[in-house]
DNA sequence: GAAACAAAGTAGTCAATGGAAACATCTAAC
DNA sequence: GTTAGATGTTTCCATTGACTACTTTGTTTC
């Protein structure tokens, strides 16, 4: 038996069962196409076709959204470096006895994967550092750290390695990390071009290794 | 004879005579005090004492405003990095045989005044990388370019002295800007404490310095 | 020195927004 | 089945940026 749905009146429920998602997914796409200032709570209950009080009931205010967004976008940003360190090993054709990459291979993949999630998601990235969440929000600095553990991590390898001198692991990781932070801010800026992304990125870790390489080698 | 100033109606004239600094001003003080977001034209205009439709004679609109507000800004970034590097040669106390610092000291300074204009203008250094400047806002991109080019010769000058390696001096000088630009963005951003910034410059250029030096040294 | 004119400020209006309150409807637990 | 809580709706308000028409002031030109 069919349903038949009115012609105007919608049959849409009363509920929409899964606004709070609907909202992350819409105001994402807004942000990319016209970033977080010209992001209206209401545009995007406009266009998810409910009424402008109902994304209240998921996001106590404007700003707690783009927490929930940055949140989401430190949590990507961690998935993809964690893809681009845990792939690639015994990555695609030949097989066989390909082993681990090298340590410097390794970081310039790890820093490449973040530096191309920041610059295809400009705003997103932008929002990320605003630093202008709530007071209380614990979540994006926790989303945040656990990103930023890769790194960490990354450098505890190379000083296993003997790639990298000793010293504290965290100090060594901000510097790298904000390397790359400053270089992708640059050039969603508008100040470099997007061209001279990779070429940059591959500059800089090279500068670092031999920076950071143990005083003996 | 003194001029009797009418208790309720205000002696001010009907033109302001300076409204556009005026603006700059309480548009810095705002900036400063409470974000780029929360900056409002009527606020600015109230706060004055002129009519809310008065800035527009100055500003065609907010971002016009913004965006002045960031060219004004680097031009102070520019000259805080370049007294970073012309003072301090015969500075202070014991003048005599003085002569000119190291330029390990010289890159220190300069980062270090960089990183610090930025941590003590938080907000105006994330208008001033914002990136929404206007399709047409040459002004700003041009005194970025302006204060971006004392790193530019910075480097220039360490290739000359054979304290840093051959290559492009405007690449090797955006790696160490934009390391600068990272620390500084996560030291505003809450992810770093701010009192590990100096440490944190002081161990970023050792690294650089490093990391960039003629090969065979 | 007066008239024409441009510059700078004012007043009023409009649509959009974020936020809040009061009310409606659905759902789940008892 | 009723009732409580969650989720949506409607209505309302203050603020804001932007626009238009008007007024005042200062300057240039004759």
């Amino acid at each position: 038996m069919l349903v038949r749905m009115p012609e105007t009146a919608e049959q849409r429920p009363y509920h929409h069962g899964s606004l709070r998602a609907a909202l992350l997914d819409a105001a994402e796409r807004g942000l990319r196409e016209r970033g977080a200032d010209r992001l209206s709570l209401r545009d995007l209950a406009r266009e998810i076709g409910v009424s402008h009080a109902a994304p209240r009931r998921h996001f106590a205010d404007r700003q707690a959204l783009l927490d929930a967004l940055a949140e989401a976008g430190f949590v990507r940003l961690g998935a993809a470096m964690h893809a681009a360190l845990s792939e690639g090993d015994g990555d695609g054709g030949d097989d066989g006895g390909g082993g681990e990459r090298e340590f410097p291979t390794r970081v310039r993949d790890a820093v490449s994967a973040f530096a191309h999630f920041a610059t295809e998601n400009p705003a997103l990235h932008a929002l990320m550092n605003a630093g202008k969440h709530r007071p209380g929000a614990t979540r994006v600095a926790q989303a945040a750290a656990s990103a930023f553990a890769q790194m960490y991590d990354l450098i505890e390898e190379g000083q296993a390695n003997d790639t990298l001198r000793q010293g504290d692991p965290e100090e060594i990781g901000i510097i790298l990390y904000a390397t790359v932070q400053g270089i992708t801010t640059m050039v969603n800026n508008g100040m470099i071009d997007a061209a001279r992304l990779d070429g940059l990125i591959d500059t800089a870790v090279a500068l670092f290794l031999r920076g950071a390489r143990p005083p003996g080698r």
